[in-house]
DNA sequence: TTTGAGACTTAGGCTAGGCTAATGCCCTGT
DNA sequence: ACAGGGCATTAGCCTAGCCTAAGTCTCAAA
């Protein structure tokens, strides 16, 4: 008799709950996303973020407001029900736990990690997420700086600043990076731009011309407009402080 | 302004190559483990298999044969072509790393992996699985001990009797595991008899009964023939000789 | 040699999730 | 006050994958 044979593999589910598909979970983290800031999220900026055409998007915000994921105002926009948010931070949990546990364990580049998370966020359990978890200690933050959502569902809320809206003379921490762009954030790791590090603004071009930050090393960087308003700031009381 | 957004998160492709779906992977894989004696598949073990209706196997193999993935013959069966069996054995390795993978650092039970591999199998990068690998030091069988194959596509072969089968009087050394089922795999475990261990086989009643086994640490163990059908063992010359 | 059971395939339908084209709503600018 | 632009929705279509019901093939037993 030659090798045994692999296990029959039926389908595997995942959780008790509803069970969503990987669509409405993609569906479900833009429109937390999008609301973040509170009012609705549109359809035109879900299908943007989600790149697909508009109509699927009211088809779909259709499907999940008749299943209570999501409060539909039709010609205004979505937002989420509870029952959505606790659906959206779960997702969210989980993408970010990964991208922690790949770079932490495995070795990943903070920039490489998004894509790779993108995928597996639908796949895994809730099991091997709080796995990955307590491997790394309960991280409070991703690589990018972001705040994990508890297995609870809670999700640490600050009112950052972008580096582009600080004031000129102020010292800050860069807390969190707002881009999952590869070539970006390879960049700003080069210039030491990440999540932790002390800025001093010395000064800023006219006509939303860059910023010159000084790093605790002394060496100082010119970030251009748009990166700096995607690195979001807390302000501290330092040496130069305001 | 509150927290930053995520990133826009655009759907995320895997490989270069053709790109499977999720589907015709799992068929490719249990028509693998159904030719593995040689031979055809036939379309009621593959919807066995993957619990799915016959008539879905019938088309699915029709779009597969003419992707060149498989041959079939009609009313006949299926086979891999070279390009299937690549595609197969590429997801067995990703399936064996990650049982090995949640095993070794994740504290996964050996009866848990399965399933959790079952579904991460279709998500991850070759990139992670190769990572994974590395971080095992390029485990070749997994925690069932059966081999894995390699990134390149070559997979063990190795003839191995089943417990039931080996004569009384022979020692072994149980080498595989062919079964995924949890209540099995944990009560094996506490017998003891997982890959690696070394039996001598004391008697087997008659009529198919069941098979006694003595331990390398001496105490015996009486194995039933349904799960004797299961352990895949290798002769070796012990101190019971053959 | 024929026949029938059983396995396989074909026919026809369904859902999820996309798409384009056509239509409808809202609001701003004149 | 209303016309038009822009966004949202509806209509209608497509593919992947699944299903059941209805043929069709094969092969072994009579």
């Amino acid at each position: 008799m030659n090798a045994p044979p692999n296990p029959p593999a039926p389908p595997a589910p995942r959780a008790p709950e509803p069970q969503l598909t990987r669509s409405v979970e993609d569906y479900l983290k833009s429109v937390f996303h999008l609301t973040n800031q509170g009012g609705f999220a549109t359809t035109s900026d879900i299908a943007e973020m989600l790149a697909v055409a508009p109509p699927s998007v009211s088809g779909m915000m259709k499907r999940l407001s008749e299943t209570g994921l999501i409060e539909h105002v039709p010609y205004r926009g979505v937002q989420l029900t509870p029952q959505g948010r606790r659906a959206a931070l779960q997702m969210i949990r989980r993408h970010r736990i990964l991208e922690s546990y790949l770079t932490s364990k495995l070795g990943y580049d903070w920039g490489d990690v998004h894509v790779e998370a993108e995928r597996l966020e639908h796949a895994v359990s809730e099991k091997l997420i709080e796995r990955m978890a307590d491997a790394l200690g309960e991280p409070r933050y991703d690589p990018h700086g972001a705040p994990i959502p508890t297995a609870a569902g809670e999700i640490e809320e600050t009112e950052l600043l972008t580096l582009a809206e600080t004031a000129v003379g102020a010292t800050v921490i860069l807390q969190e990076v707002g881009d999952e762009n590869p070539a970006r954030l390879h960049y700003l790791a080069e210039q030491g731009l990440t999540p932790g590090v002390r800025l001093s603004l010395i000064d800023r071009q006219p006509f939303n011309g860059p910023t010159i930050v000084r790093l605790d090393e002394g060496m100082t960087r010119v970030v251009g407009q748009e990166l700096a308003l995607l690195l979001f700031c807390r302000p501290v009381g330092g040496p130069d402080g305001e």
